[in-house]
DNA sequence: CCTACCGATCGGTAGG
DNA sequence: CCTACCGATCGGTAGG
C-alpha cells in the first residue's frame, strides 16, 4: 500500500473519530434532537457537507457511537481482573470499580438515557442481544462458584447489579446540583455498595 | 360569579389540561426537542396559535407538567397509609406499591429522564428544594422509630429507596423489548424488593 | 472536503 | 381561539 493512500485512510479515521467525539459532547449537553448537524460539524472542525463523507445521516452517527463507544469492552476485563479473596471483597470491589469508571466518564450512561428518551429503546434490543452473552457468563460463574449468594438466578443477579450501578449514577446526577448534595454523606458510594452486598449475600453465621 | 364566566374558566382549565396531556404523550414518545408545538396542538384538538393563550412557550408547558403532574402528591399518602405490622412488612409493601404505581404510569419517570437528558437537570434543583422537605420526614421517622435498620442516615436511606425504585423501572424499560425478557423470572419485582430489604434491614437473630 | 443551495419545518406572533 | 404569516434553522444534497 502506497504511503499516500495509507495516510489518507488514517486521516479519514481521525476525522470520523473527531465527528463522533464532537457528537458525544453535544448529545450529552442537549440530547439528540437538541443537537444539529451544523453544531457537530463546527465542533469537529469541518464544514457541514464534510460530515456526509463519513456518515450517511445524523441517526447513523448516533448508532455508530452506541456501538463503538460501549463501555463493556473497557469494563469487562477490569471486572474479571478485580481482586478479592472472599466473595464479599470481589463483588464489592467490582461494584466500586464500575461505578467509579462510569461516574468519571458518564457519557455512556447519558447515551443510554438518550436511547430510552428519544428513541424509545429502538436500538436497545439489538445491542442487548450482542452484549448480554458476554456479560451474563460472569454472573453465571459467580452463581456456580460462590456458595453464600442469596440470589442464585444469574439474569436477576445481573439485572440487580447493573440496576444498582445505574441507580447510584442517576441519583448522583439528580442530586449533584441541588441542596441535597450538602446532606449526602461523603462515603455514600461505600454505603451504597454495602446495601447491595448485604442484599445479595448471606450473612456469615 | 355569573354562570357564563364560570363556564369559561372551566373550559380554559380543560383546554389547558388537554394541552398538558397531549404534550406528556408526545414527550414520552419522542422527547422534548423531538416534539413540535404543531404536534401538541393537533393532539390537543386546537390550532397552533391557540396554545399560546395558555402557555407562553414550549418550555413553559414542560415546566408546568413537571410541577402539576409530580407523583409525590399521589404517592406520599399511599406510602403513609401502607399497612405492615413489622418494619420488614411496611418497607416491602411501600416499595411494591410505589413500583407498581410508577410502572403502570411511567410518564413521570420518563419526564424525569427527559429533564436529565435534554435540560441537564436545570429544573431539577428547584424541584428537589420543594419536594425533599416533604419526603425526607418519612425516612427520618423510619430511622427514629425502627430499631433494626442498618442504614440510619435518613438522606442516604431516601436516596437508596428512590434509587432502588428507579433501577427496577429503568432496567424494566431496557429489558422490555429484548430477548432477556424471556429469561427474567416472573417474580422479579418481589426478588428485587427482597434484595433491597436485606440490604437495609438487620437479620433477625 | 467545501460552497451554495434545496424544501420542509421549527417556535412564535399579529390581527382579528 | 383561528388564520396567515415571520425569520430562523433544520437535515440533507449537488457539483465541483
Amino acid at each position: 500500500m502506497p504511503a499516500k493512500l495509507k495516510d489518507a485512510l488514517k486521516k479519514g479515521e481521525t476525522t470520523r473519530l473527531q465527528i463522533e467525539d464532537a457528537a458525544i459532547e453535544l448529545f450529552m449537553e442537549n440530547g439528540y434532537h437538541g443537537t444539529s448537524m451544523r453544531q457537530i460539524a463546527e465542533h469537529a472542525g469541518l464544514a457541514l457537507g464534510g460530515i456526509y463523507n463519513h456518515f450517511k445521516s445524523k441517526d447513523e452517527i448516533f448508532e455508530a457511537i452506541i456501538v463503538d463507544k460501549h463501555p463493556y469492552k473497557k469494563l469487562l476485563p477490569v471486572i474479571v481482573d478485580t481482586e478479592g479473596e472472599t466473595m464479599d471483597e470481589f463483588l464489592g470491589n467490582a461494584a466500586r470499580v464500575v461505578i467509579k469508571e462510569l461516574t468519571s466518564q458518564p457519557y455512556y450512561v447519558k447515551l443510554m438515557l438518550i436511547e430510552i428518551v428519544e428513541f424509545n429503546g429502538s436500538h436497545g434490543a439489538a445491542l442487548i442481544k450482542e452484549i448480554a452473552p458476554k456479560i451474563l457468563p460472569v454472573f453465571e460463574k459467580l452463581v456456580k462458584t460462590k456458595k453464600n449468594l442469596r440470589i442464585i438466578h444469574p439474569v436477576l443477579l445481573m439485572r440487580s447489579f447493573i440496576g444498582m450501578v445505574l441507580s447510584y449514577i442517576i441519583t448522583d446526577m439528580i442530586i449533584a446540583n441541588s441542596v441535597l448534595n450538602k446532606f449526602m454523606p461523603k462515603n455514600a458510594l461505600d454505603a451504597y455498595v454495602d446495601i447491595y452486598m448485604h442484599g445479595v449475600i448471606k450473612e456469615p453465621v
